[in-house]
Formats: C-alpha cells, sequence, structure tokens
DNA sequence: TGCCTGCCTTGATCTGCGTCAACGTGCCGG
DNA sequence: CCGGCACGTTGACGCAGATCAAGGCAGGCA
C-alpha cells in the first residue's frame, strides 16, 4: 500500500505518519505528528502541544487542490506535514512563476500586509495544518522561541529565494535543471527520504515556470542530462542521479 | 551642501540626520537616530535604547567599499542608516546577481547558518550600524517586540524576493525596468524622500546585475522608454516618470 | 588646458531559448 | 478494448536579448 494511499489516510490517526513524510489528518492531537521537528512547532515541549493543537485544524488535499489564492486576505497561516505543494505568482496576461515547492516542514501564509501575496496549490495527494492567523500570533507573543523558530525559518527562506534570484538571473537552462535536481535532492534528504533517486512529483510545467523556462526547454534538457549520461529517469517520477558531482559542476557553472 | 558631503558627515552627531535620510556616524547615541522608525530598532522604547548603543557600532561606507564578503564567518547584522548598499552573489566565473539594493532602514547579514550567504558593498557614500550577532541575539531574547519586528522585516523581505522571482523569471526587458523604477520611486517615498523624480544611484551595470540583464540592453531599454515620453533623465541620476500609470502597466505586462 | 579613465550609449551580429507544430505515451472511463 | 485527454518529447524556425565593437561624454588630475 502506498502511503499516500487515501486509505491509508482515512486510516491514520493524525499524528501516527511514519518517518517517512505520511499524511496527517483528523483533529491534530499534535503530540503525535512526525514531522514535527521540522515545522515551526519544534520548539514546542510535549506539555505545551495542547496550545497548538487547540488553534490547529487539518486538511487534506488532493493534486491539483488549491488552498487559497494571491490577493485573498490572508487570513491563516499553513504548515505541510506531507506530501507536496507549490506556490506561484501571476500576471495578469498568465504568465506564471512558481516561486516554490514545500514539503513536509514547510510554512506558507505568512503575509506582511493582510493579503496572500501568492496562491498555493497541491501538486501530490497532501496534508496540511491550518493556523487562524490571529490566534497564531497570540501564540507567539506567549511562546517567543516559536517566533524565534519562525524567525529563524523565515530567514532560511530567504536565503533559499536569493540563491533563486541567482539561478532566475543568471544561470542557463542546463545550470538550472541540474541545480534544480540538486535541490530536490537534498531538500528530500532533509526531510529523512531518498536522495537519489529522488522523487521530482511535479510536472515539466511546474519546473518550467519554477525556473523561467518553458516546458519545451525543461524536456530538451532532460534529454541532453540523459544522453550524457548525468541522470535516468526511472519509473514513478524518480530521478537516478548518476553523478552527483558533476551535475554539482554544472549547476554552479564550473 | 549635499547631504552626503563628508565634511557635513564629519560634522554630524550621530543621530542629527535630517528626515532626508543623512548619514549617522560617531558612538551611536542611538535616541538621536533619525531613521529609527525604519529600522528593527523601531519597536524599542527611549527608555530602553541604551540597551541598544551598548552593543551597537556605526561605520561610514565610500562608495565601492566593501561591507562583507561572501562565505565569511556572519559575526555582524547591519543595518543602513543612510545611503545606499548593494547585496549580491557571485558565480565562480564571475558571473553576479545583486539580490537586492539596500537603503536607510533595511538590514542585512541576517544569516540562517554562520557564514554570510552574499556580498555587501557601498554604493553611495552611506552609514550602517554594526551588531555583533552574538549580542545581538541576546537582546532578542530579552526583548522579543524587537524579535517580532525583525520577523515582520523578514516576511517583507521574503515577499519582495518573490515579486522579484516573478520578475527575473517571467519579465521582458522593458517590463524589468519599469518595475525596477516604480520600485526605487515607492521605496524612496516610504523613507521620505522624493518619489518624482526618484534617485538611481546605481550604475547600468549593476542595474543590470539586478534585473538579469546586460548593461548594453540597460541602457538600450532607458533610451527606449524616455524615445516613448514615459521618462525623463535628469542630471545627478534622478530620472522623472514622466507617466506612472503607463509605467505600472508596462511593468505588470499590461 | 588637455589627457585619461570609467561609465554610458549605440550599432551590428549572433545565439539560446521561446514559439509553433506534430506526434508519442500512459491513464481513465465507457 | 477503444477513444479521449493530459502530459511529455522532438523538430523547425524565429526573436529578444547577449555579445562584440566602437565611440561619446563627464569628472579628475597634472
Amino acid at each position: 500500500m502506498s502511503p499516500f494511499d487515501v486509505n491509508r489516510i482515512r486510516e491514520l490517526g493524525p499524528a501516527t505518519a511514519s518517518e517517512q513524510g505520511e499524511l496527517d489528518s483528523g483533529p491534530s492531537p499534535c503530540g503525535a505528528c512526525s514531522v514535527r521537528h521540522l515545522t515551526f512547532c519544534a520548539p514546542m515541549a510535549e506539555d505545551e502541544l495542547g496550545h497548538v493543537s487547540k488553534i490547529v485544524s487539518t486538511i487534506e488535499l488532493h493534486p491539483g487542490d488549491p488552498l487559497f489564492d494571491e490577493g485573498e486576505p490572508a487570513d491563516n497561516v499553513y504548515s505541510v506535514t506531507a506530501g507536496s505543494v507549490k506556490v506561484y505568482k501571476l500576471l495578469p496576461d498568465g504568465r506564471r512563476q512558481v516561486i516554490g515547492f514545500l514539503f513536509s516542514g514547510d510554512f506558507m501564509g505568512l503575509a506582511h500586509n493582510d493579503l496572500y501575496a501568492y496562491s498555493a496549490e497541491a501538486i501530490t495527494h497532501s496534508a496540511v495544518c491550518r493556523f487562524p492567523r490571529k490566534k497564531l500570533e497570540q501564540l507567539l507573543e506567549r511562546f517567543p522561541k516559536m517566533e524565534r523558530r519562525l524567525l529563524g525559518m523565515a530567514s532560511h527562506e530567504l536565503a533559499v529565494a536569493q540563491e533563486q534570484m541567482l539561478l532566475l538571473g543568471r544561470k542557463t537552462a542546463k545550470e538550472k535543471i541540474a541545480s534544480f535536481l540538486l535541490m530536490l535532492s537534498k531538500r528530500s534528504e532533509q526531510r529523512g527520504q531518498s536522495p537519489n533517486p529522488v522523487a521530482v512529483p511535479m510536472s515539466r510545467t511546474d519546473i518550467g515556470d519554477y525556473l523561467g523556462l518553458t516546458t519545451e526547454t525543461v524536456s530538451r534538457t532532460f534529454t541532453q542530462l540523459k544522453t550524457s549520461n548525468l541522470i535516468s529517469l526511472q519509473p514513478a517520477n524518480k530521478v537516478e542521479l548518476t553523478s552527483i558531482e558533476a551535475l554539482r559542476e554544472i549547476a554552479e557553472g564550473i
């Protein structure tokens, strides 16, 4: 049975998902959350988790399900506990920029004004925890260590965003794809999942919109890396990185 | 006398600079800091500023002066109090991405690991406050409201970075330049300086490295906007935005 | 005053990636 | 089992912006 099987999700209590990052659901006993160490809830002590459980609700998402849209009132903050979510911005004529792929532990919706600055949509079968913004702010006020954790995560996000600016502004298509695969692999490893072969759950279009390329160029570049024996495409959207070192050199423009 | 005249800086006490954003310097009586409302020190009460003054030192920078380099130990956090600073990342072969232009109130150096993720260098004659990281962390622990302010500023930075990803990944040269000028104008206004004509203190090369373009393309695009009577170039690196509305439509890709 | 140097502008040409088009492939429902 | 549809791949061609090259212009200095 796949860890993402819907029936299994229904069977699971909210926090019994294994370290593979499966779905939480149900009325949120945070105490059993298997990915808590990855989230902004990490610094909370066991006996404080009740305060978190009290304000959180869990949401199950299926591929393509929207979570919120750019411009809506930012009433909630979300934390991904399983699966994968993409966040993106649109131009009026439909041009799209994916600004991030989110996995277990990542949060979204921390708006600096009162509107979401981007839209969010599930890529795979996923689970997220929803925190009403006002209540979360009260919680942060009471638990500064949680606020500190959030600041640490935000400044990490910022560093990731800056790295992405370098990629978008100055790297070639080949360098972009190599960087992207290495990033996915590294993040997969950080979550305790296989870094190689790495799961690539998003479509070519999503990848293109993340890297500032078209789907055709993404496809051609995958083919090129495959032909150079740097990667090999495997079933179920897995990609094997045949030579991580060579990929790293390409990614850095060496 | 120009507000950036070196002699004037020497004359100024550290906090007597006017609302125009002139240079602070000297042994930092934060109480007189004219841009405090823009910085992460904003939430501190008058009678708490001594704690800040005690750990801060002010630094004067001349055009081209480096402040720190990518990869160095991130021992300090900096807050810009006057002038303009650029932060950038390099690829091994010298390709450069400017990831931000900083003005009064902006901070830098909040690294998520222990190394700076980018380099910083003064564009114009500038002043920055230096906070030893460890001591700042102690201060944040004691004053959660300061940490909250920093979180707010970091999440604002994040939103700006995401907007920049949209620009880098999906906008044309003309849209990039229009967006850039409007951003400079807006930020100038936020600091209480003239939004129009707007000061453009950075070189064409810096602009290109910020927008993912070459200097030639930046120059040509300025010429094109000038020819279309949307902007006019004025002395002292000022640019008048002749039709903000038209520029906004271009910037949004309408 | 005149030279030098750094920055900006402009022109000619090239090219990486986008665009347009066709086709392959796998999944799902009837 | 078959048709339809979404997604991925491949090919031919075009173009926005890069590259290469040549001046222009203003400020600093002897």
